[in-house]
RNA sequence: GCCCACGUAGCUCAGUUGGAUAGAGCAGCGGACUUCUAAUCCGCAGGUCACAGGUUCGAAUCCUGUCGUGGGUACCA
């Protein structure tokens, strides 16, 4: 079954050319939802675009079009308003129907990707010299949520966890631990790593001697030295381990598995180098061999080069961001290669997409896309820090959540045994701190504030897990399964069929059957608070039906039954809206 | 200097890619609970959409400029 937009834009085309020609078919209705509804559902606003090419009044215009929209089974309603606007009043038998086949589809009337795209999505890359910390935050879960989102559409996605595990951090971090003899000790820890890289840090910034051979050792790394490589693995090994542990905890779907580390892409970065020198494109630069992207300039106002080998004969991160554009696009056959990553590095990913078209890696028409993000704050308005002025570690600030996540609950629902509360605090605390970074707009900074974000009103994510609880108690309460409801069994118009007889019923039924059109919108621009926005004003509209619809205390049985149906396409939405934003749902709170 | 984002109610943020009277939450004021969980709902108040031009039937949205904030400016990532 068509959606409804679909149809109403054909009925309008079809209008369109039988008042003005054929010719006029392919005209955009400009269909939208309406602002009020005393507007009815939905607005064309084409008439005032065609005034000019038919040379007519708009309104004359509107209301010629109106003259040849069918009454009946789509529209029960069509009316000329302002300067041409057509006001569109649908059938609520059509909405009916078209939540019967909601409700009868697993996957909500989301359609499948036919055919799917190939989509590589690369995010968390954690730099594994270090702890992760707050700075991996927006990464790891705005990735975790585009592939989650795409994955639904139906789209083939594979993620890449593009680790750092082979750069100059590297080195400072084996010069130091070989001096200081880290690697022969037995109790080797990622807090200690932690430790032992500022030390490192510190040694380099202040101590050219050391710094000089940090940068040799990298070298040796890159090239097979054994005992280089030895300490390396031990590091490794440690930091994954870590690293899952912060995985596992967020609920990110990222496996070993998915690791693309850049040390992956080591052997191929000689070839990666000549395919660019083929193409023309590297000139030498004090030693260095390095790119020059039009339209880049450093502070002196000439020409920025890119470094794809360093002065040292070492390979920085152009070159192996490089090598991963050619795998993922020639060997791996990516439609879309999607990066979520820092917005500060946005000239980075602007000068290598540009040499990736440049050497011709592109002509499949592959699209590579930067998927940037701002900053988090603390409540000072700066870079979020800890108060001693450190980075934050990640995993303090998951187990903070859950935390302050127990004590709100204990407050509110004092009834529930210390396990449960357990339990559904870790649900509720993860979540609050994911919802809140993905609801709002990616490429602004946001203030990172725990207050707001455990919130149990407004756009947060408590507040929407107690939406769905409500409507599992609902359930509960009167000892209904869902599974028993038909929505009116085939053609939807059986005993139990949905009625939309109420506003409040009416308003809830057009915000549910908009998903597909959300979840479409969110894979297209790649912005998860999109689908925060839909879920939160879909709890808003479930909570006014609430609010003014008795549903067990329905006054006939084909009442009860049609509210309950709704109840639970609401609750289903709610849940496969959170899951897609990796946010999970408990059954009671 | 150059380049890139951002600027919407007192605060935190949306605004369907150009549509009607710019919307939520918090904070403030006033209402509604022997409840299907009031963890909610209803109402009031709150705006020069940073500023100035431009594009057109129509601009918070697009283009130019100015101001403000933040970021970037090769061999760290």
């Amino acid at each position: 079954m068509p959606d409804i937009q679909t149809t109403l834009e054909r009925l309008l085309s079809e209008a369109v050319a039988k008042a003005f020609g054929n010719e006029f078919a392919d005209a955009d209705p400009i269909l939208r939802q309406a602002t009020n509804p005393k507007f009815g559902d939905y607005q064309a606003n084409l008439a005032m675009g065609l005034a000019k090419r038919l040379n007519q009044k708009p309104r004359d215009i509107a209301e010629a079009i109106k003259e040849k929209l069918p009454i009946g089974d789509v529209l029960t309603d069509a009316q000329v308003a302002g300067p041409g606007f057509i006001n569109l009043t649908l059938n609520p038998d059509l909405l009916a129907s078209q939540l019967a086949a909601m409700f009868k589809s697993d996957r909500l009337g989301v359609a499948v990707a036919d055919p799917p795209m190939k989509v590589v999505v690369d995010y968390a890359s954690p730099n594994l010299a270090k702890e992760m910390h707050i700075g991996h935050l927006r990464s790891t879960i705005i990735g975790d949520a585009i592939a989650r989102i795409l994955e639904f559409q139906g789209q083939h996605v594979t993620r890449h966890n593009h680790i750092g595990d082979w750069g100059t951090q590297f080195g400072l971090l084996l010069e130091h631990l070989i001096e200081t003899g880290w690697a022969n000790s037995t109790d080797t820890s990622i807090s200690d790593l932690n430790v032992l890289y500022k030390e490192a840090k510190v040694r380099d910034d202040t101590d050219p001697a050391f710094a000089e051979r940090a940068r040799k050792r990298v070298v040796d790394l890159q090239s097979g030295d054994p005992q280089a490589r030895k300490i390396w693995e031990q590091l490794i090994v440690e930091s994954i381990r870590h690293m899952n542990q912060v995985f596992s905890c967020l609920g990110v779907k990222l496996t070993d598995d998915d690791l693309k580390p850049e040390s992956f892409y080591n052997d191929r970065l000689p070839g990666v180098i000549e395919a660019i020198e083929n193409a023309g494109l590297i000139r030498d630069c004090e030693g260095a061999k390095v790119v020059y992207v039009e339209g880049f300039f450093n502070k002196e106002g000439e020409p920025l080069p890119m470094a794809v080998k360093k002065a040292d004969g070492g390979f920085g991160y152009p070159a192996t961001d490089l090598a991963a554009v050619q795998y993922r696009v020639k060997d791996l056959q990516a439609d879309r290669v999607v990066y979520v990553v820092d917005s500060r590095q946005k000239d980075h990913f602007r000068q290598f997409f540009k040499i990736a078209a440049d050497v011709g890696w592109l002509t499949s028409g592959a699209e590579l896309v930067h998927v940037g993000f701002g900053t988090i704050m603390g409540l000072d308005g700066k870079p979020f820090k800890t108060r001693e002025g450190d980075t934050v570690r990640l995993a303090d600030v998951l187990n903070e959540a859950v935390d302050r996540a127990s004590k709100v609950i204990a407050d509110k629902a004092p009834d529930l045994n210390a396990q449960e509360r357990e339990e559904i605090a870790r649900v509720v605390g993860i979540g609050a701190v994911k919802y809140f970074d993905l609801s709002n707009y990616r490429i602004k900074d946001y203030v990172f504030d725990w207050d707001r974000m455990l919130a149990l009103e407004g756009n947060t994510a408590p507040y929407l897990q107690n939406a769905y609880v409500r409507i599992r108690s609902i359930f509960r309460k009167g000892e209904v399964d869902p599974s028993t409801l038909t929505g009116g069994g085939d053609g939807g118009g059986g005993a139990d069929a949905i009625k939309l007889e109420h506003e409040a019923e009416r308003a809830l039924a057009l915000q549910l059957l908009q998903l597909p059109r959300i979840i479409q919108s969110v894979a297209d621009s790649l912005e998860p608070h999109r689908l925060c926005t839909y879920l939160y004003e879909l709890a808003s509209s479930f909570h006014k039906f609430y609010e003014k619809c008795p549903v067990l205390a329905a006054d006939t049985d084909a009442r009860r039954d049609s509210r309950l149906t709704l109840c639970d396409l609401v609750a289903r939405t709610l849940k496969q809206g959170l899951e897609l934003l990796g946010i999970n749902t408990v059954e009671r709170m």
